[in-house]
RNA sequence: CGGGACGUAGCGUAGCCUGGUAGCGCGUCUGAAUGGGGUUCAGAAGGUCGUGAGUUCAAUUCUCACCGUCCCGACCA
């Protein structure tokens, strides 16, 4: 391709609207405009590497024995309530009338669809295993689109759904899916590391993530240095905590202390109480579809409303009002506890159990209770994991401090289990002639997020470090006059056919402009090799072979091309492809 | 949905406080010189100042409403 025949428009500046670094170089490479917000148009180098991408994710699809199938956007409701999801998802639905004025979804997601087909396709154990992807666009009502790509109201994501006869099976095929996305991402030249994930409204029992590490990222995950753990902070576990106080603090009887003017934490670790956060029991309110219950932590701990929603099975609760606390247990929060309380589910978080010598609120505005025992004081109908870990806390692994980072999110896999089979039907005979609802899994990649998300990780101070493998082309040729009467022009067009014949993804910056013009171009976009063709090394006969980000280095003309391959090999090899 | 910022040419912005119909840089077009890291000079085109209402002799400027964008939060498969 030459430049001048194509359309890549970079711009000098950076659009005031974009924040991140890669959604600045995705406007100023010229990968993608804006139609407004959430909303791109890719443009063609853009579209380049989008499908390169896609490719990668359909050759390890393939390999891995999914089959190609695209399903429609638009979706009925009825089949989401018959999912139950109607009402769960409900927000992010996109949702159209006809002419007749019926409703219709610009689908979010395929669990529905891909069920509802395998459920009339699929009847006998003997169709089994079976898994489906496509590559669609996906449509989501996102309360704030923004860094670009990143969260759109439009996006092209890969996902796939396996069907399998038992849950081991259901293991197998989930394996072959975090393999396939583990060679998925190394090809994109992305550095995509598994987590522990968190399963949330989607529903299921086993996850994992995988996230590219980076600042500007909306996850969140825990990790231990070695490696031998990962999870989103929704899903993080950590060690157990030592339970507090001793025998002695056991042995003393609870006692009712003024604390006039307390209303937080904080203030009761100040003098003259000086009670430290550790030692004192969190009592918080919350509405679970309109009933109340108590949750109660670890003074210094956090809620972790992930693991909540795990516990109590449905993500419909909020914290109760000041009204409806003060309703439910006389005081005002800063004076709330559990001690005494019978008519309220108490949920309380693990680190709490068998811990003495414990401070919390006596339900009674400026008083508190010393001497707590939480197994000996405290009716606690449900004991689990409650707390959001924090960086410093040790690894349930290893033992060692976990360190906290911010991460991109490119790509899901959740085992589903039966729910989306036997609400919608998806059932199969068994070998002993029994029907059996099939196990499933799902699986998500976000492919224009994926996109960005290399942006991300891929560039300097000049712009995007493509991967060779995505780059939209391999090799850009400079030629420092565009005279196609001249000697350079001459060698150029001689190169750019070689490495044309040969295969390589070639650009020709065909300009006429400055050097320094194509140059920054050239960087900008981020081509993996430039061949710089200019009248001062051509007099020693030689061309510039330059690896992005690399050195210059002169070849024979003759030799370029040769100079060329070696070089992208060498990037390639570089990425340690799978 | 709550909080904040912003909306002036394709892009980045000044002017607004203190009202008198708009300026700069980049880009674009023409010409010339130049030609190894966004070169220089000369000329030119390009604006419903987000939309609507109000105040005023007069509104980009002041007031209100609406729309849109971005950020933080809440929320989120």
């Amino acid at each position: 391709m030459r430049w001048t025949q194509t359309f890549m428009p970079t711009l000098r500046e950076t659009p005031a609207d974009a924040e991140i670094i890669s959604h600045k170089l995705l406007l100023r490479a010229g990968i993608a405009r804006k139609l407004t917000g959430g909303l791109y148009t890719f443009l063609p180098a853009g579209v380049r590497v989008l499908r390169k991408i896609e490719t990668i994710v359909r050759e390890e699809m393939n390999r891995a024995g999914a089959l190609e199938v695209l399903m429609p956007a638009l979706q009925p409701p009825e089949i989401w309530q018959r999912s139950g999801r109607y009402d769960t998802a409900s927000e992010v639905f996109f949702r159209v009338k006809d002419r007749a004025r019926k409703e219709w979804i610009l689908g979010p997601t395929h669990e529905e669809v891909i069920t509802t087909m395998v459920a009339d396709e699929l009847n006998s154990y003997r169709q089994f295993p079976r898994n489906f992807y496509q590559i669609q666009t996906k449509f989501r009502d996102e309360i704030r689109p923004r860094f670009g790509l990143m969260r759109a109201k439009e996006f092209i994501m890969k996902d796939a759904y396996s069907f399998d006869c038992t849950d081991e099976a259901a293991q197998t095929s989930y394996q072959k899916m975090y393999d396939a996305y583990s060679r998925i991402f190394k090809r994109c030249g992305l550095q995509a590391i598994p987590v522990e994930a968190d399963t949330g409204v989607m529903g299921g029992k086993f996850s994992h993530e995988f996230v590219v590490p980076a600042e500007s990222g909306e996850d969140e995950v825990v990790y231990s240095e070695g490696g031998r753990y990962a999870a989103n902070v929704e899903k993080a576990a950590c060690k157990p905590f030592e339970p507090i106080g001793t025998e002695a603090d056991a042995a003393l009887p609870i006692e009712r202390f003024a604390t006039p003017g307390v209303g937080t934490i904080d203030d009761l670790t100040c003098e003259p109480f000086g009670v430290p956060a550790w030692r004192q029991i969190k009592t918080l309110v919350y509405v679970v579809e309109s009933k109340p219950i108590l949750v109660l932590l670890r003074g210094d701990h956090s809620l972790n409303e992930a693991k909540l929603t795990g516990v109590l099975g449905t993500a419909k609760f909020r914290p109760a009002t000041a009204d409806e606390i003060l309703e439910l247990l006389k005081a005002h929060p800063g004076s709330l506890g559990a001690v005494g309380v019978a008519h309220v589910p108490v949920y309380a978080d693990e680190a709490l159990r068998n811990c003495r010598g414990m401070v919390t609120g006596a339900n009674e505005d400026g008083w508190h209770l010393r001497h707590v025992v939480t197994d000996r004081d405290l009716s606690v109908g449900r004991w689990a994991d409650l707390r959001t870990v924090r960086a410093g806390d040790l690894c349930p692994v290893t033992g060692e401090p976990l360190k906290l980072r911010r991460a991109i999110e490119v790509g899901h896999v959740f085992k589903l289990g039966t729910k989306y089979s036997i609400a919608l039907n998806a059932l199969f005979l068994d070998e002993s002639g029994k029907q059996q609802p099939a196990f499933m899994g799902c699986y998500g990649i976000g492919i224009t997020r994926t996109l960005q998300a290399v942006i991300e990780q891929c560039h300097d101070q000049d712009g995007i470090l493509w991967p060779a493998t995505i780059a939209p082309y391999t090799v850009c040729i400079t030629p420092l006059s565009a005279d196609p009467n001249s000697q350079v022009m001459q060698v150029a067009e001689q190169i750019y056919a070689e490495l044309g014949a040969s295969g390589v993804e070639v650009l020709m910056d065909d300009r006429n402009e400055r050097p320094g013009v194509k140059f920054k171009d050239a960087d900008l976009i981020g081509f993996p090799i430039r061949v710089g063709i200019g009248e001062k090394s051509l007099a020693n006969g030689n061309v510039e072979v330059k690896r992005r980000g690399g050195a210059l280095t002169a070849v024979k003309v003759g030799e370029a091309t040769c100079a060329v391959r070696e070089l992208l090999k060498g990037c390639l090899a570089n990425l340690n492809l799978p």
